[in-house]
RNA sequence: GCCGAAGUGGCGGAAUUGGCAGACGCGCACGACUCAAAAUCGUGUUCCUUCGGGAGUGUGGGUUCGACUCCCACCUUCGGCACCA
C-alpha cells in the first residue's frame, strides 16, 4: 500500500489550488450570504512565521473553508503590515535598503503562508508599504484633515537623546528607550494628531453593538476611553484681575471642602502666578525638573506626591473664601483642565497631600449615622453620606448634591456639567523614514497646505542616509524641497511619517477593492463585504489596533464611504503558543520552527495538532509527542481509506438494518451535528476534532460482516468533515475515492434527525445519588414507564432490599435516581 | 489596591440546559507480530482498597433527590488597569 507522504501531496495540491484560483472571492452572486473571514496580517519580520501565526491562520482557514462548504460566498484575504521600525533598524545596523529588505521578507512570509495550505484569495494581497497602498493611506489622511480630524499641535512627547527621535509610548519601557536603553526625556514638539477624542462617546456606546466581542476586551476599551462625568468649576484669581482658572471634578458635592487648588506644572497660568513671588526661582526649577521626567516616573502609582505653594490665592466661586494655589507633580496637563481642586477630607490623594504639607482638611460629607469630628480624620472619607458645612446644600444626600451643586454653579455662571475622558488624541507623527509620509507641505505664504489628492502618492525618496541620527527624510534634499501646491512658491515637505497603526486601521476595507487604482475602495465593494464577520488575532491589540480601526471605520462611515459603523462583527482573540509553559523566544532557546515541522510532518499535521491540542482561546503548550499523535492519526486515516478504496468508489446502498450498522450510522450523523456546531457556533475546534476521532475509532472497530454501504458512507463523511481542518490529505483521498471535483467544493454534510433517534438507551440508575447500576430502557418511554421498568430489574430489587423507596426521580434518556431509606 | 478570567488524572484537555466526572489525545504498562527493533495492532490506565467498596473536579461551608456546573467566604495562578481629579 502506498504510504502517506505529505511532502509530496501538499505541494501538489497547493499548486493545483493556486493555478486554478480555487479560493478566488466569488463576486456578484448575490443570492448566497457573504462571509468575511479575516486574520490579523503579519509584520514581515526577517524571521518568518512563528507558531502564533500558524495557529491564527489555521483557525481562520478552518472557518473560511467550513463556511464555503456551507454555501457562503467567502472573502478570505491576506496581506502584510509592512511599514515599521525593524526595517529601518536593519538599514542602520547592516546598511540594507529597507524597501528591498521588507519586500523580500514579504515574499518569504507569503511563501511560508502558502506552505500551510491556507485558502486565501491572493489576488487581493496588499502590502502597506507599497505606493499603491500608501497613496490611499495618504488620501485618507487628507480626508481626516478636511474633516478637521487631523491637526498639528505642540505637545510634550517622549524623546530619546541617543537616537535623536521621538518614541511612541509603547516604545518606552520603564522610562527607557527600548533600543538604546537611555533615559527618555520629555520634549515639546509640533506633532500631528488624529482627533479620536471626538469619537470617544461613539466608540464607547457602540461597544454595546458588539455582542460577539469578549467582555474583557470591551472592558479594556472602556477603561482606556475612561469616560467620567463631572463638572468644571471656575475659581477666580484676585491678583490677576479676577482671571478665571477652571478645575475638573467628578465630585462637585465636595466643593465646600476645598482647601487649595493644584495646577499642573505645564499649566499656562503658572508662570504669571509665580512672577515676583519669594520662591519664584525655586518653583521654576521644580517645574523644569518635573517636566523632564518621563510619563512613567511621573505617573506611576507609587511615585510620591510633591508640590510647592505658588503663594498666589484663588477665590472660591461660592463662598468667596481664598485658598492657596499649588503646583504639583501629580496633576496632568492633558487631562480635564490641567487643574484640580483639593478636597482632602474626601479624596485619598488630596488627603495624603494635605497631611504632608499641613493644609486644612475640612469635612463636608458625613456618613448617614455617624459624626466625624472636624480635624480628626485618619483617612479620607470617600463614601456617600450627608452634606454638611456646605451652605444651602446642608442636609442633602451627597448623590443629589453632585447634580445640585453643578446646576447651581451653572446658574451663577461659575461652572457647568462636563465629561472628561482618559483617552487622548492619537499622536501619529513619527520621525522615521520607513512609514507613510504625511502629505502636507509648509509654505511661507500659504502656511500648512495639504498635497492635492491627484498628486499622491508622496513617495518615499531613495537618496537617504541611515546613520541612526534622526529622521533620514529630513535630510533628503530632494524630498524636503518642493513647491507649494497652492501658490507655486518654494515650500518644505512635512518629514514626519505616520504611525504604522494608521496603515492597519483601514486595510480590511482595502481588501474589498484591493486593485482599485483610483480610490481606496468604492462604497459598493466595501458594502458588499463589510463588516468583517470573523476577525482572529492576538489580544495584545485589544486597545490599540482594534480601537483605531473602529475609529477609522466610523470616520469613513460619516464620510459616506461605508455603511458599516463597526469594522469587526466578531472579534476572536486567540491564545498564545507556549513551549514548556513559557513563551517561545530565542533567548530561551525554546522556539519551534513552523517550517521544520512542515518539512517533517506536513502542514496538515501541524494544523491538526494546533486545532486539537487546546481550546482556541486558551494557551497552547507545544508538545512534540502531541504532534506525533496528530501525525499518527492522519496516517491511520490514510491507511483506512486506502484499504477501502474499492468500496468507496463503488458507493454501495446504505442498508443499516443490523444493530452495528444502525449504531455506526447514528454516530456518523451525530458527528456531523457535533462538528457543525463546534465549528460553526461554539468555536470549540478541539472538541470537533475529538468527535471525528471517535467516528474514526468506531469505523475502525466496525465488524467486517456488517453493512458495507453504511461503512462507506461513514468514511466518506469523515473525509468531508476533516476537509477544513486538513485540506491536503482530504483532497488527495477524495480524489482517490473517485471524485472529480475538489473536496473543498463539496456541500457540507447534513445530519438527519431521524438517524439520531435511538430505540433503546442506557441510563444510569442511582440510589441516593450514587450510581449503582446501568439499565437499558426504550428511548421513547415516558417517566412512569422508565420508573416501572427500572424498579422491576432484579439487580435493582436486590439493591433496594430492606429499604423503603421514598421518591423516584426520572430524567428521560439520562438517569433514574431512587431515594430510599 | 481595583477589575476580569481560570483552578479537573502523570500531561494537554472533555463534560453544550444542575443529571453516569475524566470523552479525545499524549504518556505509561502489558500482550500480539518480529531473529530483534521500529512501525502497526490489541488490552489496561483518577486515587485508595481488606476487592465488599470507599474517596475524588483549589479549600471550607450552603442550596438540591442530585453540584466540575448555582450561592457565600477564602486560597492560588494568569491577564488588564493603576495618581485621570
Amino acid at each position: 500500500m502506498e504510504k502517506y507522504v505529505p511532502q509530496e501531496i501538499e505541494p501538489k495540491w497547493q499548486k493545483v489550488w493556486e493555478e486554478g484560483k480555487a479560493y478566488k472571492t466569488p463576486e456578484g452572486e448575490e443570492k448566497a450570504p457573504k462571509f468575511y473571514a479575516l486574520e490579523m496580517f503579519p509584520y514581515p519580520s526577517g524571521e518568518g512565521l512563528h507558531m502564533g501565526h500558524v495557529r491564527n491562520y489555521s483557525m481562520g482557514d478552518l472557518v473560511a473553508r467550513f463556511k464555503r462548504m456551507n454555501g457562503y460566498r467567502v472573502i478570505h484575504p491576506m496581506g502584510a503590515d509592512a511599514f515599521g521600525m525593524p526595517a529601518e533598524n536593519a538599514a542602520i545596523q547592516r546598511g540594507v535598503n529597507p524597501r528591498k529588505w521588507t519586500l523580500s521578507n514579504m515574499e518569504n512570509i507569503r511563501k511560508e503562508q502558502s506552505r500551510l495550505g491556507l485558502s486565501y484569495d491572493w489576488d487581493r494581497y496588499v502590502g502597506t508599504c507599497t505606493p499603491e497602498y500608501y497613496r490611499f493611506t495618504q488620501q485618507l489622511f487628507l480626508l481626516l484633515y478636511e474633516r478637521g480630524l487631523a491637526y498639528r499641535k505642540k505637545g510634550a512627547v517622549n524623546w530619546c537623546p541617543e537616537c535623536h527621535t521621538v518614541l511612541a509610548n509603547e516604545q518606552v519601557e520603564d522610562g527607557r528607550c527600548w533600543r538604546c536603553d537611555s533615559v527618555v526625556e520629555k520634549k515639546d514638539l509640533e506633532q500631528w494628531f488624529f482627533r479620536i477624542t471626538d469619537y470617544a462617546d461613539r466608540l464607547l456606546e457602540d461597544l454595546e453593538k458588539l455582542p460577539q466581542w469578549p467582555d474583557r476586551v470591551k472592558t479594556m476599551q472602556k477603561n482606556w476611553i475612561g469616560r467620567s462625568e463631572g463638572a468644571e468649576v471656575r475659581f477666580t484669581i484676585p491678583e490677576l484681575d479676577e482671571e478665571e482658572v477652571a478645575v475638573f471634578t467628578t465630585r462637585p458635592d465636595t466643593l465646600y471642602g476645598v482647601s487649595y487648588l493644584v495646577l499642573a506644572p505645564e499649566h499656562p497660568l503658572v508662570e504669571r502666578l509665580i512672577q515676583g513671588k519669594a520662591n519664584e526661582e525655586k518653583i521654576r526649577s521644580f517645574i523644569a525638573d518635573i517636566r523632564n521626567q518621563s510619563e512613567q516616573s511621573r505617573t506611576g502609582a507609587d511615585v510620591e506626591k510633591v508640590g510647592l505653594d505658588t503663594g498666589a490665592k484663588a477665590k472660591h466661586p461660592l463662598t468667596g473664601e481664598e485658598v492657596p494655589i499649588w503646583v504639583a507633580n501629580y496633576v496632568l496637563m492633558d487631562y480635564g483642565t490641567g487643574a484640580v481642586m483639593g478636597v482632602p477630607a474626601h479624596d485619598e490623594r488630596d488627603f495624603l497631600f494635605a497631611k504632608k504639607y499641613g493644609l486644612p482638611i475640612p469635612v463636608v460629607i458625613r456618613p448617614e449615622d455617624e459624626e466625624i469630628p472636624q480635624g480628626e480624620l485618619e483617612e479620607a472619607y470617600t463614601g456617600d453620606g450627608v452634606v454638611v458645612h456646605s451652605g444651602p446644600f446642608d442636609g442633602m444626600n451627597n448623590r443629589e448634591a453632585i447634580s445640585a451643586v453643578a446646576d447651581y454653579l451653572e446658574k451663577k455662571g461659575r461652572g457647568k456639567k462636563t465629561v472628561s475622558y482618559r483617552l487622548r488624541d492619537w499622536l501619529i507623527s513619527r520621525q522615521r523614514y520607513w512609514g507613510c509620509p504625511i502629505p502636507i507641505v509648509y509654505c511661507d505664504h500659504c502656511g500648512t497646505v495639504p498635497v492635492p489628492s491627484e498628486e499622491l502618492p508622496v513617495v518615499l525618496p531613495e537618496d537617504v542616509v541611515f546613520d541612526g541620527k534622526g529622521n533620514p527624510l529630513a535630510k533628503s534634499e530632494s524630498f524636503v524641497h518642493t513647491t507649494c501646491p497652492s501658490c507655486g512658491g518654494e515650500a518644505r515637505r512635512e518629514t514626519d511619517t505616520m504611525d504604522t497603526f494608521v496603515d492597519s486601521s483601514w486595510y480590511f476595507l482595502r481588501y474589498t477593492d484591493a486593485r482599485n487604482t483610483k480610490q481606496p475602495f468604492t462604497p459598493e465593494k466595501a458594502n458588499e463585504w463589510m463588516p468583517v464577520d470573523l476577525y482572529i488575532g492576538g489580544v495584545e491589540h485589544a486597545v490599540l489596533h482594534l480601537l483605531y480601526s473602529r475609529f477609522f471605520t466610523k470616520v469613513l462611515h460619516d464620510a459616506g464611504m461605508v455603511d458599516a459603523i463597526e469594522p469587526f462583527q466578531h472579534y476572536f482573540p486567540l491564545g498564545m503558543v507556549l513551549k514548556e509553559g513559557s513563551k517561545m523566544s530565542k533567548s530561551k532557546g525554546n522556539v519551534v520552527s513552523p517550517m521544520e515541522i512542515i518539512n517533517h510532518y506536513g502542514a496538515d499535521t501541524a494544523r491538526l495538532f494546533i486545532l486539537f491540542a487546546a481550546p482556541p482561546e486558551g494557551e497552547l503548550d507545544w508538545s512534540d509527542s502531541g504532534v506525533e499523535g496528530s501525525y499518527r492519526f492522519l496516517n491511520r486515516i490514510w491507511r483506512l481509506v486506502q484499504q477501502n478504496l474499492d468500496l468507496l468508489r463503488e458507493r454501495p446502498q446504505l442498508r443499516p438494518e443490523e444493530r452495528e450498522a444502525q449504531e455506526l450510522n447514528r454516530l456518523t450523523h451525530q458527528t456531523i451535528k457535533k462538528v457543525t456546531q463546534d465549528v460553526g457556533d461554539r468555536f470549540q475546534f478541539n472538541t470537533a476534532v475529538s468527535a471525528i476521532m471517535e467516528l474514526f475509532n468506531a469505523i475502525h472497530a466496525y465488524p467486517d460482516d456488517a453493512d458495507r454501504g453504511t461503512l462507506a458512507h461513514a468514511m466518506e463523511t469523515m473525509v468531508l468533515l476533516l476537509a477544513p481542518f486538513v485540506p491536503h490529505i482530504t483532497e488527495e483521498l477524495w480524489q482517490r475515492m473517485g471524485h472529480e471535483t475538489s473536496v473543498h467544493a463539496q456541500p457540507w454534510p447534513q445530519y438527519d434527525e431521524q438517524a439520531l433517534v435511538q430505540k433503546e438507551v442506557q441510563i444510569a440508575v442511582q440510589i441516593n445519588g450514587k450510581v449503582r447500576h446501568k439499565a437499558i430502557v426504550p428511548a421513547q418511554a415516558d417517566r412512569k414507564e422508565v420508573e416501572t421498568c427500572v424498579l422491576a430489574e432484579e439487580k435493582v430489587k436486590g439493591l433496594l432490599e430492606g429499604k423503603t423507596v421514598r421518591k423516584v426521580i426520572v430524567v428521560p434518556g439520562k438517569l433514574v435516581n431512587i431515594v430510599a431509606k
